[in-house]
DNA sequence: CGGATTTAGATTGTCAGACGTCTGGCAACT
DNA sequence: AGTTGCCAGACGTCTGACAATCTAAATCCG
């Protein structure tokens, strides 16, 4: 009798979190647990998932909350559902969709190449023009920026700027985060009880200005895939903005695409 | 009274579509019908929804059921639940989200633009490498190809190559098409019971060759999207395969993203 | 014994009904 | 007028049941 609840989802009563958590719906809460648990290899690629009975026991939500849950993950295709069989998590050559939220390590990693950093710069200053307005900070509020170029098997191939309001993260937490080998997104999870939800991305393209492309080593004016985004949290606030400038040739840019609209085209 | 079962999705049973209709589970189903009616219009931005019961009943399928519907519809950010007062049809500007597989004409329309199309060529023939490759065609098989260039307000921004296989969609099927003002999508479901179910796309930034820029009025060499995608039924089989070149400035290349991959980063 | 068939069990899909909680409006009371 | 209490309607969640599907063991038959 393994023990269970060891996954148990907040009780529906009880917020043991702080001030207002802002409560989150069940299904979502159990979103979160999965995620975790297959992210963190508790359930391996294409292995099942335990049958929807044991998951709603251990999770202590009736089954019709989970299978709302399990149906997001389906959305997501982090799982596969196959009627009689079980629900398995799903081996699909997650190629590299730009639709879920990764780091660039993670990308750089999922791609088959030994990911580095390299000039990796953190400042302090006042917020430039883009990033207060994306942040909906006032002008001149203090942000930290995060400059680094990425590597991939020691060949240079994306530059990334990240700026954060400083009140959420400051150059002190970067370094103590670069010690802890901790992810930022964990970090800012447990230090700050920020989680972030979602990002909106903008992808335009590029030439590379003199500068970029002595930092990506390759000649000015070549073609680059510029995505900056933002990250907001479950309210909708946001977070961060980062701009990143990736060679076009280093991994395929794809995106799942739903739908269709199917009152949409001519 | 009005006339309800108007929009009910098909009895579990009764597959009414002819040879084997791949049965698609009833939530989907219900995703299907009320993206529709959204689409429609017959529930326009901001407006609630029927209640769950009576929208449980309209469909003939249960509350459950419906909820795992509005569920995804509710990732989709279609629609915004609000406990103890209903369901409403989202009003957020969906600015462009390249999640959602809608064509260019909804796509210049959704930004504000006329849309309209010049340059059409449709052609027949046996199938280059690159789309037999993704078609899943035996080399040599025939296709159907059709070449658009499209306008925003007269002004060219997108030139976009769709190619089928021919036992698909012929060039007579085309002209029919054009003439019955019927969308793509629309026609393949109701002509050859095919739904276009998700497609997946990959971006690469381009610079214009000769003949691509001729037909957008650019000089050679000027930046442009490439967005090559092939579309899938729910079966997971090829159904078209497609390149736009757009012009980068008409328009924003959005996504939204969800997650985190919470173990992600470094 | 070997192969085909049947059966039992496990698991997801769907349903019907019930209760809790939240919201907003209206009436009663101060 | 302002507050309070009540109530109807809506979403959130739970329970238990049955149907559909798949796997694999058990059975039957040649």
């Amino acid at each position: 009798m393994a023990d269970r609840r060891e996954m148990a989802v907040t009780p529906p009563t009880a917020a043991r979190g702080s001030r207002r958590t802002a409560r989150v719906s069940l299904p979502d809460a159990c979103v979160r647990a999965l995620t975790d648990a297959i992210e963190r290899g508790i359930y391996p690629a294409g292995s099942p998932l335990p049958s929807e009975n044991e998951l709603a026991d251990q999770l202590q939500v009736s089954r019709a909350t989970l299978r709302e849950a399990l149906r997001t993950l389906e959305d997501r295709q982090l799982v596969v559902r196959r009627h009689g069989r079980g629900t398995f998590v799903s081996t699909a050559p997650i190629v590299n969709d730009l639709h879920r939220n990764f780091g660039i390590t993670a990308m750089i990693r999922a791609a088959g190449y030994e990911p580095s950093t390299a000039g990796q710069e953190v400042t302090t200053g006042p917020a430039p023009r883009d990033a207060a307005e994306r942040l909906g900070l006032a002008r001149g509020e203090t942000v930290t920026t995060l400059r680094r170029i990425r590597l991939a098997d020691k060949r240079p191939v994306v530059l990334s700027v990240e700026v954060f309001p400083a009140r959420l993260l400051t150059a002190d937490d970067l370094a103590r985060l670069s010690d802890s080998r901790q992810s930022l997104y964990g970090y800012l999870y447990a230090e700050r009880g920020i989680a972030i939800h979602r990002g909106l991305a903008e992808l335009t393209p590029v030439k590379a200005p003199a500068e970029i492309a002595a930092g990506l080593e390759v000649v000015r004016g070549s073609l680059l895939l510029c995505i900056s985004q933002v990250d907001y949290d479950d309210t909708g606030k946001a977070l961060m903005y980062s701009v990143e400038y990736h060679l076009p040739d280093w991994v395929r840019f794809t995106i799942e695409r739903i739908g269709p609209g199917s009152a949409a085209d001519d």
